[in-house]
This record gives C-alpha cells, sequence and structure tokens, in this order.
DNA sequence: TTAAACAAACATACATGAATGTATGTATAT
DNA sequence: ATATACATACATTCATGTATGTTTGTTTAA
C-alpha cells in the first residue's frame, strides 16, 4: 500500500495493539508470531516493524495500554479526600474488580499480563513498567494504611508495608484466580463487595462481646 | 554412551526434570530448548526424547513433582482433626506460606509454574493437572469452612464457595506477589503467621466493644 | 500555481539461524 | 544375542530481521 495521513497510520498502530492482545489471549505470547499479529489486524509484518522495533517493544506498548484504565481509577479514587481512608480503601479494591468484570477487554488484557506471557529478560521493558506501575501502587495503600493509622481505624503495633503487602496480595490474588475461571463461575462484578468486607473484617466471626 | 542399570536410567530421568526446573527459573519454559534442558544435565536431547515424548511431556512431569510437596502437606493436615476447623485453617495457610520460603526449590518450581510458563494449549495435559490439584485444594477449603460454620466460627448467611474462594485468592496472591519479590524483600517465613492473622480477623480494628 | 522531489507508511522478498522430530548408530547390561 | 539407554546425524519447518520495492501525501522551487 502507500502512504497514509498521520492519523490513518496513528490508527493502524492502534489496530496492532488491539489486534496483539486478541492474539496474545489465544496463544500466548510466546506462541504468537508477528505474522500472526499482522495478518490478525489485515496487514503484514512491515507494518508491524514500522511502528515497533519488534515483538518485545509491541508487548511494551500493549502493557502500557493495559494498565492504564486500572491505574487511573486507582489514581481519582485515592485523590478523593471526601470519605475515611479504610472507606477509601475497601472503595479501591471494589473498583479494582470492578473495573475488569465489567469491561471484557480489560480482563482479557489482565489475563495477559498474568497468565499469557512469561516474565524473562526478552520483554525486560515492559515488566519493568509493570513492575515500577505496582510499587507505586503497593505505596499508595502504603499512605492509605498510614492514614487510617492515624485516625486509630487500624493498629498502629503493625508494619504498614506488611499490611500494604497483604492487602495487594489479596486483589492480586481475587483477579488471579478469577482470570483462571474462564467460564466465570464466579460473578466477580456481584461478589465483590461481599469479597472486600471479607478481607478487612476477616472471615472468623467477630467475638460476640 | 551405552546402556546403564534402571535405576541408573531412573536417576537420568530425574537429573532431567530438576535441571529443567533450573533453566525454566532462568528462562521461562517457552524460551528453553530441549537442548538447553539436556545440556544443563550434561546430555544430550536424545536422553530427553528418550524419556518423555517432547517438551509437553517434560512440563507435565515437572509440574507433577513440583506440586507434590505442598500437596502432601496440606493432605496431613486436613486429615488431622485433633484441632478445630479455623485453626487447621489457619495452620494450613500458615505452612503454605513456610513451605516454600524454607525450602528454595520448592519457590523455584511454585516461582516457574506461576511466572515463566504460559497457560496455553500446548501444555493443557500439565496445566489441567495442576488445575484438578486447585479444584481439591478449594473444595478441601470449602470442608473447613463448612465444618467451621457447624461450629458457629463463621457467620453461616455467606455461601461457602465465596469464602474457600476468597481463601484460595489470599494464598495464591501472597505467593504471586513473594514469588514476584526476588530479593526476597519480605521475609514470608517470618511473616507468615502474621499475614493469616490478617486474613483471619481482618485489618479494621475491632469495634471496640 | 504547479510539478517535481521527497519522505512516510507500509508490502514484498530474501537470507539466516535455530529448534524440532526422527532416523540411525553404538555400547553395554541382562 | 538382544534390547536398553542413550548419542549423533539429518531433514524440515518456521520465525526473525533486514533489505528493497511501491504508492501516495506533503513539501519545495520556479
Amino acid at each position: 500500500m502507500a502512504r497514509k495521513t498521520k492519523e490513518d497510520s496513528e490508527k493502524t498502530r492502534q489496530l496492532l495493539i488491539d489486534r496483539a492482545l486478541d492474539v496474545f489471549y489465544e496463544k500466548g505470547v510466546a506462541r504468537t508470531t508477528l505474522n500472526d499479529v499482522a495478518t490478525a489486524a489485515g496487514m503484514t509484518r512491515g507494518a508491524i516493524y514500522w511502528h515497533f522495533e519488534n515483538k518485545a517493544e509491541l508487548f511494551a506498548a500493549f502493557v502500557d495500554q493495559a494498565v492504564s484504565p486500572m491505574e487511573q481509577a486507582a489514581r481519582t479514587l485515592l485523590e478523593d479526600t471526601s470519605s475515611d481512608p479504610l472507606e477509601r480503601l475497601r472503595q479501591l479494591m471494589v473498583s479494582t474488580f470492578v473495573i475488569p468484570a465489567q469491561d471484557p477487554s480489560i480482563r482479557r488484557a489482565y489475563t495477559v499480563m498474568v497468565h499469557r506471557c512469561e516474565y524473562t529478560d526478552e520483554f525486560r521493558t515492559g515488566i519493568s513498567a509493570l513492575e515500577e506501575r505496582e510499587r507505586n501502587f503497593v505505596s499508595m495503600l502504603g499512605e492509605l494504611v498510614d492514614q487510617a493509622k492515624e485516625q486509630g481505624l487500624i493498629d498502629t503495633g503493625r508494619p504498614t508495608e506488611v499490611i500494604a503487602f497483604a492487602i495487594f496480595s489479596y486483589i492480586d490474588g481475587v483477579l488471579d484466580r478469577w482470570t483462571y475461571d474462564e467460564q466465570e463461575n464466579l460473578n466477580l462484578a456481584k461478589e465483590a463487595e461481599y469479597l472486600v468486607e471479607i478481607f478487612m473484617n476477616g472471615i472468623a466471626r467477630n467475638p460476640a462481646t
């Protein structure tokens, strides 16, 4: 084909990333060839090599797009200081469950990043970008925990980092398990609030006073 | 080389699986070639093709070995009925954290299964074996929850499956996050009991009666 | 104003390497 | 003597990277 306008070019770049998500989801990142992606987008490998240096950069671009919606939701929730920190934490966890549960493409993207790619040196750039985002997320959780401590909502005797680790682990684990469950045996959007409540209050019945 | 005794043969089969773990851990499953594994074991691909049909079967054998120690620990803990179900659940979670934390090879094996392989059709046999073990584990958790309900240790108004899902998610998430943390920033063996306590009792301070 | 020159946005063609599967060779325990 | 437990050799496939071709939007110069 021939030259297109800049907007057209950006559109095909987007298309390539979108189709890459599809193929990644079906075949896994390692088994998908650049030809698979190009064909799925109705193009040839030439288009991919024009927009990206190689598969690793395509993957990095994919990661960048996939993570942003969850990230933005978290950011807006944390900037809103109208409610107490524990309530904000609760809302943050709930929305982290509900967002992918309501947007199939976000769910698929998350599934690819968790179960359909290998965390090895080849994709170092994409991976480290992900890791930094995760570190940011955990430190945001830590800030919430600290604020909750200051307001006496959480016992102060316990290290903030471990609590933040536990919170992030739970979020990560729920999404991990949920993405394994391809038939959606568990309706995450419906159970989100309850799953968060379990974590906030524990599974053990509170000792009847 | 030449023919060896049956015990020798079994030893090299074991050696191949062990070295496969090493290479899988370093390069990821998809990027490791059968030649890598053979070389790491001081052999050639001929040895691998004698003991296994292909890479998928080698991976399945690896999975089978990797999962068994955790599985056995869970089984013995669940068969012991000397303490109440919540206490047994607590011990089960703690040991699930402590066992890989104390055995580097178990940790590495777990890391491979979670972060260094892609869940795609190629390894269907190994994957489905894993999934069945996980289903068993979750149903064992469900039994514990039911028993705890009968003894009034857990509120009965909540569906057992969701509680079991939450428990498994937390276990999965903690191990997932911990295996990401390669510098072992978090000492899992030390924090195991506390991490379980967080989940059992919740992070929110219990309302002072 | 317009036509030539240029460069963008791809497609096509080619060379290379690398991994797989299989076929065959070989030494030795039984 | 024979089958086992591998090693070696070979053919094939396949994905990658690059080099080159092609078309057309855009710029430049007269």
